[in-house]
This record gives structure tokens, sequence and C-alpha cells, in this order.
RNA sequence: GGAGAGGUGCCAGAGCGGCCGAAUGGGGCGCCCUGCUAAGGCGUUGUCCGGGUAAACCGGACCGAGGGUUCAAAUCCCUCCCUCUCCGCCA
């Protein structure tokens, strides 16, 4: 969430900021959270000067009664009853105020940074690279869809998938498995120079997902399990960013940088019907997500850092992509700044988004609570946080499908890819077996 | 899942209604002493919120979390979470 002293201090500089958006409810929801504010102020500095008072009546009842003055102390404590009553009345309107502030603020998205392009929406998002890698024409064998592709070849078995779990859920078999799983194997390799490894778990509190921001808003997208109170991770990024949670980190260890290869879970709730073919929109995929904790300094190098980290890989498996900046209206809820990295697939003619390469601010460390220190300084700073999907499987796993589609029908593995596929350098439908 | 023990500051560890934001030891930092890496002496040592001139200072909160009792709670009561030991079950 936003700095709500920020609010406070520079109201007007926050809502111009925000009104970038180009959504006039954020406006009002920040009106809405100053005045909360002000309030909230009023009653703590009531609440605390009559708590200041009940402390110091209790020494003085100690004294008394050390005094064996009890007159005097049933006097004083008479007196402390009445505080005490009315520090309720404050306590109750304290904890009124104060959450219906957090409700709101949980509900502001985060300040775009300043040279993020102004847009209404994804139509508005800029190229800032690219296309790289495109072919001057694809062939025809190209122009087929993966689905196709991948059920002629046997290593797409949606319709067991969905025998299995129900729509929406898809099932890579042989070289197509196996694909999947050197995918995820190529992303960690590449980044494992700088990025730790971490499996986190798959099953995460309401806390956990509240303080990436996923919750209270996008609930419905999210699979929860209610007689434990967990929720399936839609993303590494909800584990990995709340691993310092609640922590106070040395400056010097900064930048932390994480990265974890995981299922993603996704109800999909708002797009039913939507890209229900093949592997373009599922409930569960494989990712590779890099994440990085950073002192304010470091955070603008770090984007780049991940930007370029994401590039490379998708320009070394060969296929055709490009960069998009995200616009003002385009940015998600918790993003100060972000980046798209698409990959073309000509089989179903359209760009794939693979990649997000996002800049929250302090907007998740604030949630999360994940501060740090600067040695001899006191007190402490809000970190900031930065993600990337390093590769996210399916779509990737289909661009390869179509890009790489041979002719006779096979797909020629990328060269990258190969070592982790046992030797394969085709996947044809003699290679694989049948049932 | 059952039984028991426990969760206190950077760490170890006391406190078990008021004089406790918290003894003591260790560590860290600063100064002093000592002619060299050792020993010793003194001082200092958290976070968050609000007020105040981003200082000094003042007030409030924090002893796993949340409630309750009380004039007053680290200390008493309740609920929950976590850790450890034993038993049970289980990839």
């Amino acid at each position: 969430m936003i700095d709500v002293r920020l609010l406070r201090s520079e109201p007007d500089a926050v809502k111009a900021a925000m009104a970038r958006r180009a959504k006039p409810a954020i406006l009002e929801e920040l009106d809405h959270a100053e005045r909360l504010d002000a309030r909230l102020r009023d009653i703590t500095v009531e609440r605390d000067e009559n708590r200041a008072q009940i402390n110091s009546i209790s020494k003085d009842v100690a004294t008394a009664r050390r005094a064996k003055d009890d007159v005097a102390a049933e006097k004083l404590m008479q007196r402390s009853r009445e505080l005490g009553e009315s520090e309720k009345v404050l306590a109750s309107e304290f904890d009124q105020v104060n959450s219906a502030l957090r409700e709101v603020l949980l509900r502001v998205p985060n300040i775009p940074h300043a040279q993020v392009s102004e847009g209404v929406s994804d139509q508005d998002n800029k190229v800032v690279k690219g296309p790289l890698q495109m072919p001057p024409k694809f062939a025809d064998y190209q122009r087929v869809p993966h689905w196709e592709t991948g059920l002629a070849l046997g290593i797409l078995d949606n319709e067991r998938a969905t025998k299995i779990s129900g729509s929406m859920f898809t099932m890579q078999r042989g070289l197509g498995a196996t694909m999947a799983r050197a995918l995820c194997q190529l992303a960690l390799d590449r980044n494992a120079d700088a990025f730790e490894e971490i499996r986190p778990p798959s099953l995460v509190l309401t806390s956990t997902l509240t303080a990436t921001g996923q919750l209270p808003k996008f609930a419905d997208d999210a699979f929860s399990i209610e007689r434990d109170d967990l929720w399936c991770i839609p993303t590494a990024e909800v584990p990995l960013t709340s691993l310092h949670a609640g922590e106070i980190l040395k400056a010097e260890e900064l930048p932390l940088r994480y990265m974890a290869h995981t299922s993603c879970f996704r109800r999909e709730a708002g797009s039913a019907g939507r890209d229900t073919r093949g592997m373009l929109r599922t409930h569960e995929f494989d990712k590779v997500e890099i994440l990085a904790v950073t002192t304010p300094q470091q955070a603008p190098e770090m984007l780049v850092e991940l930007t370029n980290r994401v590039e490379s890989t998708i320009a070394a498996l060969g296929l055709p992509y490009r960069v998009l900046e995200i616009c003002t209206g385009d940015l998600g809820q918790s993003h100060h700044r972000s980046f798209d990295i698409e990959v073309y697939a000509p089989g179903c003619d359209q760009w794939l988004e693979v990649s997000s390469i996002s800049w929250f601010s302090d907007y998740q460390a604030r949630r999360a609570d994940i501060r740090f220190k600067n040695p001899g300084a006191k007190g402490s700073e809000i970190a900031h946080t930065l993600n990337a999907s390093a590769l996210a499987v399916p779509r990737v796993w289909a661009a390869i499908l179509e890009n790489c589609r041979q002719a006779d029908g096979s797909v020629a593995i990328p060269e990258v890819l190969q070592p982790y596929m046992r030797g394969a350098k085709v996947i044809s439908s003699s290679s694989q077996a049948k049932p």
C-alpha cells in the first residue's frame, strides 16, 4: 500500500500522480483516506493522553499504597476507573476508523513512476524494443496452432487433463512434458549465477496473499482451501516476497535475489470461455520466477537487470519477441513501473505475454513489512521489491510448437533446450508412444 | 490426532501483579588504559506510532498473536499460533 504520510504531506502530488492511471474512482478513495487519516490522528492523540493519565495515576496508587494511605488510593482508583471508561470509547472508535482506513488503503493502487507513459488501456502500451528475431515471412507449416501440433505429436493431452481435473487444465506427455521441465531448468540455470534457488510452499496463509496485493481485491482469482484457511499460490512471487516479511534487513546485504520454480494456480474467473484451446490460459502451470529485494536506490538498475535476464532467455530460445512498457492505464494495482515481454506465435497469430517485469517500489514491502537498516542510522526504511517471470512454461511451450514446426509436422527443439532433453533434437510423431 | 514442556531485547537467560522496556552474562559500538591479535575499566546498545522545527525533548504501544480481569499485566484467566519431547498415523 502507499505511504499515508506521503498522502498527508503532499496530497496534491499524490493525487496528480494517481490521476495518470485514468481511473477517477481512485481519487475519491484518496480523499476518503485523507479524511479517515485526519480523524484517526485526532483520536490517537486523545487516546494516548487518556492512557498517559491512567499510567500516571496507577503509579500514584502504588505510592499511596506503600504509604498505607488507603483513602487517597481509593480516590485515585475511582478517578482512573472513569478514565478507563472513556478509554474504551476511544479505543473502539480508533479500531473502527483504523480498519476503515486500512480497507481503503488496501484498495488504493501504487503510484506510477514518473517515467511511465500515460495511457488508458493496454492499447496504449508502447513497444520499446523489437520486434526482434522476427523472420521476414512465416511458412504455411508454421501457421498451425500448437493445440493441433501437440495433439498430432501426442505431446499434449488436454482431453484427459479435463477428464481428471475439469476444464482449463492441461497435460503434456512424453517429450512435451520433458520440454516443459527443460524450459524450467533452462530458466533456473541461466539465473543461478546471481539468484538463490528456493523451493517454497505452494499453499499460503491469507496474510501472505494479502502482503503481495492479491487480497482482498483479487480473491476470486485464487483457489482457496477454506477448511484450512490456505490459498494456492498464483505465482512464486507470493511466497518469495513474504520470505522476509516482518524482518529488518541490513542494507549491506541488499539486494537479495531469489528464484523459484513452482506450479501456479489461477481460477481465471474473469476469463471463462477465453483462450480455451491449447495452453494459453490454464488453471495450473509451471513458472520460474526471479525476485529481488532492494534499497530504493538499487531498484531502477535492478529493473533493467531483470528485464535483460528475461529477454536474453527468450532470445536464446530463438523466438520472435518484443518488449513493451505498460502505460499508466494498464499498470497493475501494485506496480510502480513494468515491462512485458511478448513472443509471437504464428500458429494462432498472436503476441503472447510470456513475462511481466515489475517494480513495486515500497508498495508490497510496506504490506509485507520488509524493512532495511543502514548501519549506524536510527530507524529503518521500507525496502523495494521487484520481480519477473524468468520463464512461464505454457506460452513459451506453445510458441515453440508454432515457431519451430517443420514442413514434415515435427518440431525442432531449440538448441539451448537440447541438453535438457536427453539428447532429443526433434519431436516427431515417431518419437512418441501412442496410447 | 493424543500427552507433556516451552515461546522474554542481537544471542543466552532471570523476572511470575506496581519501583520492569525489562536483572545478569555474551555480542556489537564508543571512549580510556595497556608499546604490538590478549586482559581490564567506563559508557552505550531495539522497533513502531503521535506531538514537536527531520534537533533536543514529550506522550503512547510492543516480553509469540488476539481477547479478558485489574486503578495497574511480561507477570493472573481464555482462545489461537509456533517450537521441542514422547506416543499414534503417514509419502
